[in-house]
DNA sequence: CATCAGAATGTAATATTATAACCTAAACTG
DNA sequence: CAGTTTAGGTTATAATATTACATTCTGATG
């Protein structure tokens, strides 16, 4: 499943192979991985906190791309279509996913000290979502859950 | 375990009902029940759509009362510590919640046509919420599922 | 009852997040 | 290479939320 982000790790590593994920699927669907998008892909898997979109602008700028909120705002949409991307409702920000492609019940732990996020199974989402159909006649298309509280480290260092 | 809301039913039965635990709860817990905050809960209540907190604005200064956005966030504030109402993040919106008093993981699905919202059971979050603390030592203080699709009725229109 | 403390509200300003609208440039397509 | 689609540039503004500080209300206590 989804690797877990408090075991150190070779982050390099964790963005190349998003960045090199991204192409594979871009070439895939016919659609271009441009500039811009990449390196919003990048700066959004610099760490495993979620990034804002206000926070990506001033990086931008700084490496002389055009940095105006419909910038990172069309780079980000075209990164959530593509699931490469998620968008974590409860902070207004966003997160790389380590396993996209295929659109997929979405279930993250965040922090609420550290700010990290740790991408979680979200098999046992299914169940809610067939309960849903069935008994309510509901038809699920998305869905998305954020847990909170305290990571590993910080319930130590509390 | 919660009401459906496709059903037809008494609407001001609901919002009745919403109001008296409202108060019962704050006694209980020796806080006051305003009247803003009450009235806030009211038009929450309205219907079973999530409403936003500029969307109370017009209707609170209609009634004489004070309008501007503190006023209304703080009212949600109150409410939404209390668990009368829940915040559906992918909305930035508000809806009652029919089951206060005790913090519960949150369950919601919202139609992308009606913008309806139906609250669901939540148990199954459990598991998530169970298999995260055991497997990467994080505790679990709060969640949330926001589930989208279309709602029976909608789906019947198209 | 007078006074005091804490809670709640009033008010103005501003911060943060996101989108609209319209134009220009680049890249595929036949 | 002409036409079309896709992407990006630019300006302005919309939508959501908070800060900071002044004022008023409420309930407790002497």
């Amino acid at each position: 499943m989804t690797q877990n982000v408090y075991k150190s790790h070779d982050h390099h590593a964790c963005i190349d192979s998003a960045v090199a994920e991204a192409r594979r699927l871009c070439d895939e669907k016919g659609v271009r991985l441009t500039p811009v998008r990449q390196r919003v892909l990048e700066l959004v898997w610099d760490n495993h906190k979620p990034v804002g979109a206000y926070d990506l602008l001033p990086k931008l700028a700084e490496e002389g791309f055009n940095s105006a909120p419909p910038t990172v705002y069309r780079a980000l949409d075209f990164l959530l279509d593509l699931g490469l991307v998620h968008r974590i409702n409860s902070l207004n920000a966003f997160i790389g996913c380590n396993h996209p492609g295929h659109s997929h019940p979405t279930c993250f732990f965040v922090c609420r000290e550290c700010g990290m996020a740790q991408e979680l199974d979200a098999t046992p989402l299914n169940e809610i979502a067939r309960q849903a159909e069935q008994q309510l006649g509901v038809r699920v298309e998305q869905q998305m859950t954020e847990l909170m509280g305290l990571c590993p480290r910080c319930q130590k260092a509390s």
